[in-house]
DNA sequence: CCTATTCTTGACTGGAATTATCGGAAATGG
DNA sequence: CCATTTCCGATAATTCCAGTCAAGAATAGG
């Protein structure tokens, strides 16, 4: 399965999301803002966010002054979390979700569980607090700083 | 991008012909054989070993006791040489072609490369004879031997 | 040469998924 | 009340996927 605009626009606006509140912790965030700054669809975002708030990853306040909040700290949210809640969780094919479409001795399918094991091991270990690192980073030219 | 059907029919296609291979070497399997084994549409089967054809994994023989060889050995056909012959080297988003939608520091990119590379790992460090293998393990019901 | 077999190629189709856009309804703070 | 903002459903445009169809070209065997 692929990784759709849905989840890559939801790490980044997530990622926003996350910086905004470590300034204002506490303070919702209204997704016109966010779709400003990241140059995103609103209405768009609107179904995204909305899915999000389903799956749990974020809460929401309606109304003037309202908007969204991460349900948890940035560093519990991993990438996994967003994809699965928007794509399903990632699988290279069918054969992975017990769906194999021959169930006698078919040993392709073993490569493709494995894939999506590599891949969903790289995403569940990256949180959006990570990716907020890593762009803070980036953007003041600073060397990554290992300790 | 997706691992489509394509790429799942031809793994399964050329782990077949590899074993017709091991049994009479050097004689050109008809798709017909391998479609009706292997229970897949043949029309569809033509497709994609025209694809796999011009991108080297195969060779053919045309006409009557025609049919399609490996072009090389099993053991140097990774499932990466197939999938990327099909549909392209998987990639979870466009970030990992260079083509990121966002040039200025964006975060998120590092993670659908690292995701890609954890992919092409496993998909490349596993041959078409590995899954004939694999395959002789299940269908015989023995157990894996271990070296 | 003839013919059956087999690959080769390209066009085409029906359905599904993706990526939005639109319009409005409901809640909420001021 | 009213501006703001989330919520919700419908719909449109486009692209992708899986599979089919039809015709053509090469070859082996008789």
């Amino acid at each position: 399965m692929n990784i759709s605009m849905k989840s890559r626009y939801a790490v980044r606006a997530l990622t926003e999301l996350a910086r905004c509140e470590e300034t204002e912790p506490g303070k919702p965030v209204p997704l016109g803002d966010i779709a400003g700054v990241r140059q995103m669809p609103l209405q768009f975002l609107e179904q995204v966010f909305a899915a999000l708030r389903r799956a749990g990853v974020v809460r929401s306040r309606r109304g003037a002054s309202g908007g969204y909040l991460l349900a948890r700290p940035a560093t519990e949210i991993t990438v996994l979390d967003i994809v699965a809640a928007l794509d399903g969780v990632p699988s290279p094919a069918e054969c992975t979700q017990g769906l194999c479409e021959r169930a006698d001795g078919c040993g392709a399918a073993s490569v493709w569980i494995e894939a999506q094991q590599a891949l969903e091991r790289v995403l569940s270990t990256t949180s959006v607090g990570d990716l907020l690192a890593r762009e803070d980073a980036l953007r003041g030219g600073a060397p990554m700083y290992h300790i």
